[in-house]
DNA sequence: GTCTATACCTCGATAGAC
DNA sequence: GTCTATCGAGGTATAGAC
């Protein structure tokens, strides 16, 4: 490993962007028209490159596919960490909840490309595809899980619903506002505001 | 139009039925493999014909998309109007979109080839596809933000988010369950009470 | 109404020059 | 690291027999 620190900065680099490239061409091509319908030919000319180009980058389509994949919860995962943990030590269940939904949030909608075709087309995918990116889906899942667990025995969270039902429905509604989000019709801030506030109450007024 | 009247019933039904069966597998496999990697072949297959047996049916490959398309809508428009229209006069607000919700959920959960085709896809189908389905997308989404008005107007429904956004919230939402709906986890009837109470009153405790 | 046979096209992937 | 050229496979759609 420490033989692999003297290579050359700027070659690495170049390398780095090309192969960066791809994949965010690939994501915001897969996102769009599906991963069966993208030609590797349509990436590499969004790239920039030629299509035999890419075998230099990547072994096959799937294995890009499995990174746009991976990428697209990776970044979602890390934002809600973060949040989260940047919480003060007597943080109430509600306010650690309202940190993940708008780390969640604003993962998924500043990485829309990723996200968007992690969410379109997870459904669809080779089993082989599937197989390999279930763990990381797994892992974030358990987060959320362990999130509301901890709510519910605040007794913070309805008690009337499971857990897992309450984090199947809430990731599904947050996920899907990357279909419909349109920043130009408010702040991102005031959205979170609105999404959160239902998620949390309900679209109905109290009695 | 009276003319068509004599037409022999049991060829016409046999006719039908066989064309229904290619929307209904071309309906599933669009869903688990997406529109461009489900290939005519497997849906002759999946319907006990040849290939070249679909195109006395059809036109072409995207007309089939277009009318499941459609259907995917429509089995989930028509059960929410038939629900909402069979309640009394004096109906609250929060009955009738309740009603609302149970047709969706009833469309959506007992169509599900159909209806998560339509949400899956939609996103990634050819313009052309995408500009003669947007209507009845269009008409459904009427429906609902004149249920959420009319809930708005009797100071039921909250008054600090617009009704857009909660109408693309809670359809997403509701959409979404197709997903990860497990029947075998719980009642339709239970989980649809469950669905109802977090979308009208929220997931978090009252104070 | 369904079949077989096939035309024509485009795909993912590879080989080897530069 | 990227190029050009190309292989073999498999796609939609069509033609004509039955």
């Amino acid at each position: 490993m420490a033989t692999k620190t003297r290579e050359k900065p700027a070659a690495v680099e170049a390398d780095t962007a090309t192969r960066e490239r791809i994949l965010l061409e690939a994501a915001r091509l897969f996102r769009h028209h599906g991963y069966a319908a993208t030609t590797l030919r349509e990436v590499a000319d969004a790239s920039g490159i030629k299509a035999g180009s890419i075998y230099y980058h990547f072994e096959s389509k799937e294995q890009i596919l499995g990174e746009v994949l991976d990428k697209g919860i990776q970044v979602v995962a890390d934002a809600v960490r973060q949040r989260v943990d940047a919480l003060p030590e007597g943080a109430t269940a509600r306010q650690r909840v309202a940190a993940a939904i708008e780390g969640h949030l604003w993962g998924l909608l500043h990485h829309g490309d990723f996200t968007s075709a992690n969410i379109r087309i997870y459904g669809q995918i080779p089993t082989a595809a599937k197989n390999s990116h279930r763990k990381i889906r797994r892992s974030y899942a358990d987060y959320w899980d362990r999130l509301l667990e901890e709510a519910l025995k605040r007794g913070e969270l309805r008690p009337d619903t499971s857990t897992a039902v309450i984090r199947l429905f809430v990731i599904g509604a947050l996920n899907w506002t990357v279909e419909w989000y349109n920043p130009q019709k408010g702040s991102f801030p005031d959205f979170v505001k609105q999404v959160t506030a239902i998620v949390f109450d309900g679209t109905f007024a109290r009695d």
